[in-house]
Formats: structure tokens, sequence, C-alpha cells
DNA sequence: ATATTTAGAACAAACGTTTGAGCAAAAATA
DNA sequence: TATTTTTGCTCAAACGTTTGTTCTAAATAT
């Protein structure tokens, strides 16, 4: 029934050894001839023949199969992320195993132990936290590391993101571009790269239009909650209202449009909005949401293609590459002329000094 | 370096089948004294000892893996349930590794080999497609399956999936008892069995309140596509527009929300809108959107648990199950009263016959 | 004709576990 | 005391690959 080795090797009284060359590909390496080669390529096929991965890996070491360790797989964003990454490979003959952090460290950890212990080849993460020491580690001893979205900032180890600087200028221009002047921006967690790099690009884009002095970030959470809340809280006091916010994260946004429905003020009318992270139902909301939509895609793929361009070449094995991939500004309905609203602004000006 | 039981059993002069008796937990079953044992446990402990999965599996035959055969990673519904399968597998020491089917039964094909030829110990899978052969097959003979979401009705393979019937019954009857008459039903994949039990669901309820006549089902796939087309075409014909429609999907519901947002109809006062599948956007859309939501972790959860539990208990191997766990209505804002609109009903009744 | 190279393949030793069988010493029984 | 049972462990064979070494026959060179 199954089929192995050895028992192709008594039916065709040719040794294990020259069957597992020739289905291996190196039948010329070892001078097999042409004519051996294919009746062994023949009979593997025709009996079924599938090597056992738990021997290959038993003796060289090697299992096929990547680590992926995200942050949490039900934020569309990761799910998009990761499926892009398991086609990507599947398609090379590998196999990627999930693991779930729930953006936990004390999680991740554990995480990090099984796939260790199920001996990965790589793995490709999106690290919650900032302890960046036990992935250099990985890194150097154990298996290559790809960075996703998250990183670190020294350049040991090799990632691959999204513009989030730019990205994040583009939406706050397009905002000023409008008329705004008095742009909130709610970020995410303030620790993490991808939330410093978007704060980055909001205030470069206030202060290239000289309202450096208007910048307000609030927040610390990549949650509807922590949108929702800071959004009721800006609305709440009256005395400075914003025309428009800037939320850094899908998450944060639905906090954001929440805490404005509650305040009975409508979008754009009332207030532009404009969004970090492209989901398709922005699309279906009233009005549409405009926003910066991060190709997910593209940079799963890429994160993979890194990391199997490590595991092969054992030459250039200390290559590291960093890319950051173009973010795409989404424009829709949410964000509209600021209409003559200038006084206020000047007045809160003046009230802030 | 490398820990493995012979390095373990020179250093402590115990030999390898003791020590791996005592670390696999079968110390009394083997009467190994408490003493040995107690000394094993703190080397293993000491040196971080890691069992070779590979060696493991290469001997037992079993690998630790459960293989995820999904439909569609990207679709939320199903990446929460793989979410809450890969949590449930890895608290009990398994992996999972997960294969995206694309909704293509050819790629569906590939997905098993590649899920069979990594020796998973079983199969948790949302088949796409009508063959329920191959999986017959391989839980007869290979690994045992569990079916999640989408089953095959003969009763051979185990599943777990949502009171389809119940939730569309419920979700109709909401309609109803908010006077609607003209309901129309906006169905997904026709040869899914949980897309036929919704179905049954809605017309059941029509029946039930007499009005079976009205029965209108439209469409054909869980698309975005599909919503919209077949809401675009409903609304063109001013004759006989419906006051609710039903759309059997979230995918599908985002196409009904564009097409009528772009026949500048208002959601609920001009029409009203009820849907399938919980997402937490559908909050925070304008109205939000009443649905029907299926209980995605507790599925992903018991599909797991139905697994091991056949994975463990080689007597009761035989053990089928079926579940079905209930639905739960979330009512929301895109359902209102039908306003004296029985006029039109009836009219329409009459220029039916 | 002898010595050397080459082609083509087989041998056998790992890789790290698990597990049935076996064996000596200690304990219990007769 | 002689026999049986129990206790506590070791031996060694598998599991299915890969791969360095070796071997034989044929081909080439001297």
């Amino acid at each position: 029934m199954k089929e192995t080795l050895s028992s192709i090797s008594q039916r065709l009284g040719i040794s294990t050894a020259t069957i597992s060359r020739v289905l291996s590909g190196n039948a010329k390496k070892y001078r097999i001839s042409e004519k051996t080669a294919a009746i062994v390529t023949a009979e593997a096929s025709r009996c079924h023949y599938i090597p056992s991965l738990a021997a290959q890996s038993l003796r060289t070491n090697k299992t096929k199969t990547i680590g992926l360790l995200m942050p949490k797989l039900s934020n569309p964003y990761f799910a998009d992320i990761s499926s892009a990454i398991i086609s990507e490979a599947n398609s090379k003959g590998y196999t990627a195993i999930i693991a779930d952090t729930m953006e936990n460290v004390e999680v991740q950890k554990d995480c990090i132990s099984a796939l260790l212990s199920r001996k990965v080849d790589g793995i490709i993460a999106a690290p919650c936290g900032n302890d960046s020491k036990i992935f250099k580690e990985i890194n150097a001893r154990i298996a290559p590391v790809v960075l996703i979205d998250r990183y670190f900032e020294d350049a040991t180890i090799s990632y691959v993101t999204s513009n989030n600087y730019k990205g994040a200028f583009d939406a706050t221009s397009l905002l000023i571009n409008n008329g705004h002047k008095n742009i909130v921006c709610i970020q995410g967690d303030e620790a993490s790269l991808p939330n410093k790099k978007r704060v980055g690009g909001y205030l470069d884009a206030l202060s290239t239009a000289g309202l450096q002095d208007n910048a307000r970030i609030l927040g610390n959470a990549f949650s509807i909650q922590n949108g929702y809340l800071e959004t009721k809280l800006l609305l709440s006091s009256s005395s400075n209202r914003p025309s428009a916010i800037f939320a850094l994260s899908y998450t944060i946004l639905l906090g954001v449009i929440k805490a404005i429905k509650e305040a009975s003020l409508v979008i754009p009318d009332d207030i532009s909005i404009i969004s970090f992270d492209d989901n398709i139902s922005l699309d279906y909301m009233t009005p549409s949401i405009s926003r910066v939509g991060q190709p997910t895609e593209e940079m799963g793929q890429l994160a993979a293609k890194m990391l199997f361009n490590k595991l092969n070449d054992n030459d250039t094995n200390e290559l590291v590459s960093h890319i950051e991939l173009s973010t795409e500004l989404l424009i829709r309905k949410s964000v509209i002329k600021n209409n003559g609203a200038d006084e206020d602004k000047d007045k809160d000006k003046n009230e802030d000094k």
C-alpha cells in the first residue's frame, strides 16, 4: 500500500540510493544513466510514490516548512498578508504553519517555541512588542527571519513594509489641500514603527503647510475602542473641534465613525475623515471612506520571496534587504472642502497661544 | 549544542529507551522508578531538550499536524473560523497548516495532495464543489475529516455548521413581522448546502405567514458582484419593487448596498435590508445592518475538538457527529416597519396573477 | 599488454525516535 | 532453600531518507 524507496528498489532491482538521486533531480550530478533514470521516474509516478517528509527532514534537517507569526489572523489586514504568503509558499513546494500571537508578547514567546520545535526552515513575522532580541537571535543562529509590516530599525533583520510615512503624508496633504487646517490624528500603538512613521508623515505634511502648531495626536492603540473613546472625548469639548480626523488604522476608524454618529455629526459635512488601511467595506459605508491602501498581497509575496532567497543562497546568506512598498491614496467621499471655517481655525490658534 | 535522547543518555548513563518513556509520560506504565524519572525530567528541562518531531513522525507515523482546507482565507468569515481552529490546535500541542483553495475545485485537489503528502493526522475542511468522494475516501482510509460550514448530506463525515435554516427563517420572520410582504432573497452558490438551508428557511417563513406566492429568489454566487447585479436588475424594473431584501451573505450584502445607493434609494426608508453573516463593519454602516450572526469561534473550536476526539479515541473511531450551532439575530437599524405599502403589495400580487 | 581513468551503480552509515523483547536483580511465594 | 513473580531497566530493530565511500566493468591512455 505505502510506497517507499525500498519497495521501489526491490521491485526494480535498483538501489535506494540511485532512486533517491534520480527522484531528487540529481541524476546527472551522480552520473546515473538516462535509461535507469527513465525507468525510475516512470515507476515512481506509476505507483504514486510520495516521499516521506519526516524521513527527509530527519536526514537533511530541512522541513520545507516556514513559520508565520501573525498578531491577529482575524484582522483582515493580516489575513490578507497571510493568504498571500501561504500561496507563494505553496507554489514553491513549502507549506506554512501559522501561529496567532493575539498581540500578546507572552503568547508570542510560546508561538516562537512551537515554531522552532517544528524546526521551520524560516520565519515570517509581524512581531508584537519591541524586543528585537529574540528575532535577531533566531535570525543569526537558527533560521532566517523576515519581518513584515512591523520591523526593527537596526538593520540586521530583513523586512518588507509599506511606505507608512508617505502614505500618511499623502493622506494629510489631501486634507490640507481641501482647506483643512485643524486636523486631528488618532494613532495606534505608539511603540510600533509603522505608527511612528505614520505620525511622522502627518506631522511633516502639516509642517510643509506651515500648520505644525495645529498638530494634535491622540490615542495609543490600534483598536475600535481607542478610536471611539478618543473621538468621543474630542467631540465633547466644543471649544476646538477639528474639521478633519485622520485615523491611523481601520479599527481606529470604526471607533471614530461610531463616536461621530453618536454626536449626531455628519461625515463629511461636519467633519472630514480619512483612514489608513484598505478594507472593502469602506466603499460601502455612507459616505464611502477615503483611505491609504497598503499593497497587502505584494507585501506577502515579497516577504515570502525574500525568505526563499535566504533559504537558497547559502553564499550570500548575510544579505539583508529592507523594502518599502508604495501605498495608494484611495479617494472616496469622506473628505470635502473645508467651507470657510477658517475663522474658527484662527480663533482656535489664538486660543492655543 | 543540539540535545538528543542519546546525548542525554550518555550524560546520565541511562538508556534512551528509558528517557523516551519518561519524557513521553509513560514512566509508570513501564515501571520506571520515581527516582530515575525525576533525574531524567530534571536534566531534560535543564538542557532545554526539544524532541525531534521528524524522528517522532518517522517512527510513529503521526505528525501532530492537522490540515486546514479553506476556500478563501481573505474572507473574514473563514479567517475567523481558521483563527479559532488554530488556537485550539495549538493549545493541544498540534500545529495547523492552512491551504487556500480559492474556491476552485482543481486547486482544492492540489491542496489535498499537499496536505496528504505532509501526512497530516487529520483534516478540517470547508470544501468547495459538490464532490464528496475524495473526502469520504480520505476519511475512511487515510485520516479523519471534519467538515465545517459546508458539508455533505450523506451521513458518513462529521461536520459542524450553524443552523442556517433557522437563521434564515428568523431573518425572514423579522421582516414579515415588520409588515413586509414583498421580500426578495438574493442567494449564493445554489449547490452549497448552507445556501439551500437558508433558502429553505426563507421559503418556510414566507409560507408560515401565507406569503409563499411572494417568494422571489435571485442570484447564484456568494460575491459582491452577484449581489450588485441582481439588485441592480431588480430595482431597474419599477413594477414590482420589493420592500425588503434578504442577502444570503456578507459579500452579497455589499453588492446590494452598492446597487441601492446607485439607485438613490435610502435604507431603510425606501427598502429594508437584512443579511446573513456577522461582520463588525456592519455596525458602522449607515444605517447599521441587521443580520444573522454565526458563531464562528465556537464552530472552529468545536470542529477542532471533534477532530481531536477522533484522533484519540481509537475504539470509537467510527463515531460520526453532526452538529448545528445556533445563529443569532442581530437587530440593528436596517429594518423598519413597512409603512402602509400594503396596497402596493396587493396590487403586485394581482399583477402577478 | 598494462596502467589509469571514467561511468554507473551499490553499500552502509547515519538522522533521533519509539517500542517489543529480553535480562538481571530484588521481592514474594512455596 | 528453591521457585516464581515483580521491578527496573537495557538492547536493538525499525521508521524512510540522503550521501560519502566503495566497487565493478568498461573505456582510455601509456
